[in-house]
DNA sequence: ACCGTGATGTTCT
DNA sequence: GAACATCACGGTG
């Protein structure tokens, strides 16, 4: 039996994510995101973000670039930015700020809520604490990939939500991943994670 | 536990 | 041709 999620949760309206993209990767920590897929639900509490700032942010691919594989990042906020990575992963990001403003923030990890098990089939693995803490991987837990490209997440098929149990944390802001090659904003403390209070 | 490496496709030089 | 907002695996401690 398939749960319909649309009945429980209510997409967050697009002024969450017209705002400030710091601010929006950091409100984002402790929401829940909701793929309702042909193959099944899943969903997972949102545990680590990154923020990219578009034109003045060398680390993002929308840097002084408007192509068709960032073109998204330049229309409304609250749409779907896919890439592929390493010719293998799918990276799930979310557009943020004004159309004409290339920003975006990368989700780069979940704590598995709901459609686990579909998440261990999709992921070939019984782990759950390797199910989805990474980018690559929740994707692939969630079954998210290029035909999600510009996506409105405040539809009902890919959106994110204020769960239903909420939880105590605090914010830890860090380097980002992996873009050494960004010059000055390399050690941008532009990535966030939720760090449970105990 | 950490480290090195290979996988693989799209984009840009 | 190179680079890439990553991951799994096998080696070594």
């Amino acid at each position: 039996m398939v749960t319909d999620f649309t009945r429980i949760f209510k997409a967050l309206p697009r002024q969450f994510y017209e705002t400030d993209t710091i601010t929006v990767a950091r409100s984002l920590l402790g929401m829940e995101v909701v793929h309702n897929s042909a193959q099944g639900s899943t969903s997972g509490i949102i545990t680590e973000t990154e923020t990219y700032t578009g034109l003045n942010d060398p680390a993002s691919h929308s840097y002084k670039i408007n192509s068709k594989r960032v073109s998204v990042q330049y229309r409304q906020s609250g749409l779907a930015y896919i890439f592929l990575i390493y010719g293998i992963y799918f990276c799930f990001n979310i557009t943020t700020g004004k159309a004409g403003s290339p920003e975006a923030v990368l989700i780069r990890a979940i704590r598995p809520i709901s459609g686990i098990e579909l998440m261990k089939v999709r992921r070939k693995t019984d782990n759950i604490a390797r199910l989805a803490n990474g980018p690559g991987k929740l994707s692939q837990a969630m079954g998210i990939n290029m035909s999600h490209y510009g996506i409105d997440l405040t539809g009902s098929e890919l959106f994110v939500a204020i769960p239903q149990n909420t939880l105590s944390f605090e914010i830890e802001a860090c380097k980002r991943v992996n873009i050494e090659y960004a010059g000055y904003a390399k050690d941008f403390p532009y990535r966030f994670l939720l760090r449970e209070k105990a």
